[in-house]
DNA sequence: CCTTCAGGTTAACGACCGCTAACCTCCCTG
DNA sequence: CAGGGAGGTTAGCGGTCGTTAACCTGAAGG
């Protein structure tokens, strides 16, 4: 992984504070004089560095997006010549890091899809439906009994699973970071084998 | 189930309209005038049946936590020396009943929670607690390995699956509502199983 | 037949919000 | 040391939204 160690820019700031309010409050319960307040800048100076409210909410989703089709792709690439099993613990793996690490871009991710333009709105189910297909693969060759329509549906609630930690409150008395990742990981490997029957 | 034969009320109308928008578009996203075109009337018409806006989304999220609350009571009440196994999947074919015919609000019962006043929040979350706690005791009588925060880490996490429906697109290529149904069930059965080890 | 009231209507107010305009202030560079 | 761009500021405009006010109407009841 390539770790950051220079200071984010002052975009990056934005981006991260806009993410975690639109996912407390909703895109349309946020204010731009609120995302400014978060960085320290007062309302429209966000406009020096964002064409709009609507532009940062579509960088946020197409990054998200970009992100998770660009981890699995590269899983996919690295794996060759492994089991199809080790394949898929690697795309499950990939994707609780992320719902574990970036819990409200998570959250965006599947909440704020309508609130886009068109065009970016495409762009994003775009990515978003390449990511799906790549794991239907995986998974119907692990499961080969699985119909496509069936393995499709089962990704979709498996994602369903994987992305419901938001809705936990705060860390808490849960199974910490390392215990939950792999009981969600142990969890999603048995909804995957159980729907075939 | 007691079917309702008798027309519905100009209030149920209103909520079930309102419901399905703020699915669509979220609470803030929507308009009153919206909310009374969906119905026939015009904006201000609605405040003859509800005291605001506000009211009418509490109404709806205390009434989906009430609801699936009371489904689950009976449930649990009317399994008397019924093996633990079967009271579960009562539950989850209760939780998938209300997850594949009420889209809408279950799309609202995890999303709109924070734009409730203090006091109805409070209700609604407490409710919900409820909810997952038979749950949880449930589930730990049939995986008695699961520690109790894991047990409601899984419950969560299943909760999660079972809500997914509402991501996937209009019925489409899908099993079919009986199919989805249980493939939903088979899944959300693995998953647990796994998650004891 | 008059009253009442449930359930509508339109007009309009006040608040808020996204965005632009106009201006300021460093800091870098030739 | 001029000057110009990057990155702020505040004031304010225009539109939208929730809500209220004032008025209308048709049906039920004594």
């Amino acid at each position: 992984m390539a770790t950051r160690t220079d200071a984010p820019t002052r975009r990056e700031q934005i981006l991260k504070e806009a993410a975690r309010l639109f996912a407390e409050r909703g895109f349309h319960g946020v204010g731009v004089d609120e995302i400014g307040a978060a960085v320290g800048i007062s309302g429209p100076g966000l406009y020096r560095h964002f064409a709009g409210k609507d532009a940062m909410l579509a960088e946020l989703l197409v990054g998200i997006s970009g992100q998770l089709l660009k981890g699995a792709k590269r899983r996919l690439a690295e794996a060759d010549g492994v089991p199809p099993e080790a394949v898929l613990d690697s795309l499950i793996e990939g994707h609780i890091d992320f719902a574990l690490d970036d819990r409200p871009l998570i959250t965006l991710h599947d909440r704020e899809l309508d609130r886009l333009r068109d065009s970016d709105r495409k762009l994003v189910r775009q990515l978003q439906r390449q990511y799906v297909e790549l794991w239907v693969e995986v998974v119907r060759k692990v499961y080969p009994e699985l119909t496509e329509p069936t393995a499709r549906s089962a990704v979709h609630s498996v994602f369903g699973l994987l992305n419901s930690t938001p809705h936990l409150g705060r860390p808490g008395a849960l199974p910490g970071r390392g215990g939950m990742a792999e009981l969600l990981h142990r969890m999603a490997r048995g909804a995957f084998g159980a729907a075939g029957g």
